[in-house]
DNA sequence: CCGACAATGTTGACGCTGTCAACAATCTTT
DNA sequence: AAAGATTGTTGACAGCGTCAACATTGTCGG
């Protein structure tokens, strides 16, 4: 409690972890490395070693928190949207979308192949990897299935299914946008990003059924 | 023309790509490095800098040709599949699934941000990058196009908000599946990742238009 | 209160990486 | 054949992830 800096840190688990998403926001994936992080919280470059068994570890870690986050902005949206579930899954995809283009760091992260490979191999020892909090996929597919219990969507699919393609197509709208693709295009077409992006939305909600208009903005 | 190990390797770039592919293919992204990659070509470590300024003109070297390996793929499709536009579409559909699963790490560098932070850098330096024949989204667009036409797709969409919301539900879905993530909520209900990718794709045919029934398999 | 033991932090080293500078061999052109 | 441009090599540098050995601090049984 003293302001003194004491040889043990005590807490600097948590303080890693947040210096670490500063550090990957600023310096991208690229940049990012135990040195950098440790000297950042103010520690020797091994020091960071007593908490994560390697930079895989913490990088998985850091992955079940943007998880943890991502169902928790959807979750949040969901409660707060009123009206028809058909609403309310509209307003989760953008909410996925900008969870993605707030924390794009937090979304390649995740959904990368490294980033699958290092949860993977942390889940094996840690249980609590993949639990239910961390679950983003989970509301999604509720909202679906209330979706067809009031018959904007498809009842006679499998929602599992149906989940999976609202998810594919809101998940690769996202990545697409972030790697720059919406913008690269919209440009040649002389057409903003948000633009573009309420129009490919327009899409998707007239996929969903055929109910009324478009809702909101990016 | 000798058999001798000459001193000049006379054709070391493409003979590095190539190698790059397999290296990648067989190790991952992680476990790529150029002095790997000059290892394999039988020349020192710093021989490939002779011809790419950096790892990363090497990387969006790659990824340059992938997107003109998935723009043959998806042409290839289209000119063979006969019938509708419709069934064209779902063709290149599921080409774009096969070329991400047999070249993940294609995929993953073609879309990656690093990838395109890359690829941008030397574009500003080397015109002939995001030449037409590496323009990979241009042969869905014509398609969806044709599916306008013929009445299998909304008319009344502008048609490239409609071909970014094909494109982005594919991509997603390509990319799910490359995580793991379709693997693995298959396994969580018990179904096989094909069959799950199947009755995703009957909910993209079905959203595609009043048609018939769903062509293929995965 | 004290001594043992676990937890946490530090120092120094290892091999690997991307890249640069200086030098050497070879090809091309005159 | 001489000159200059290409292409390849050697050696060095800083930065990286990680391990081993050691130092400091917190905790707990006596």
């Amino acid at each position: 409690m003293k302001g003194t800096k004491s040889y043990h840190h005590k807490d600097l688990r948590q303080a890693l972890l947040q210096h670490a998403v500063r550090l990957i926001q600023d310096e991208g994936m690229k940049g990012f490395s135990m040195r950098k992080l440790a000297a950042l919280a103010g520690v020797s470059h091994t020091a960071p070693y007593r908490h994560f068994a390697s930079k895989e570890e913490l990088v998985a870690t850091l992955m079940l928190d943007g998880h943890i986050r991502l169902r928790a902005a959807l979750l949040a949206t969901a409660s707060t949207t009123s009206g028809r579930a058909r609403d309310k899954l509209l307003a989760m995809g953008r909410a996925y979308l900008d969870f993605a283009r707030e924390q794009p760091e937090y979304i390649s992260l995740m959904f990368s192949g490294e980033g699958m490979a290092a949860a993977m191999s942390v889940a094996s020892r840690h249980s609590e990897f993949f639990a239910e909090d961390s679950d983003s996929f989970g509301p999604l597919e509720e909202t679906v299935r209330a979706c067809q219990a009031e018959g904007s969507l498809d009842p006679s699919s499998e929602p599992g299914a149906l989940s999976f393609a609202v998810w594919s197509q809101v998940h690769g709208l996202a990545l697409l946008r972030n790697e720059g693709m919406i913008r690269l295009m919209a440009a040649e077409r002389g057409h903003t990003e948000d633009d573009t992006l309420n129009a490919v939305f327009a899409v998707f909600s007239h996929w969903y059924g055929p109910a009324g208009a478009v809702g909101g903005e990016v």
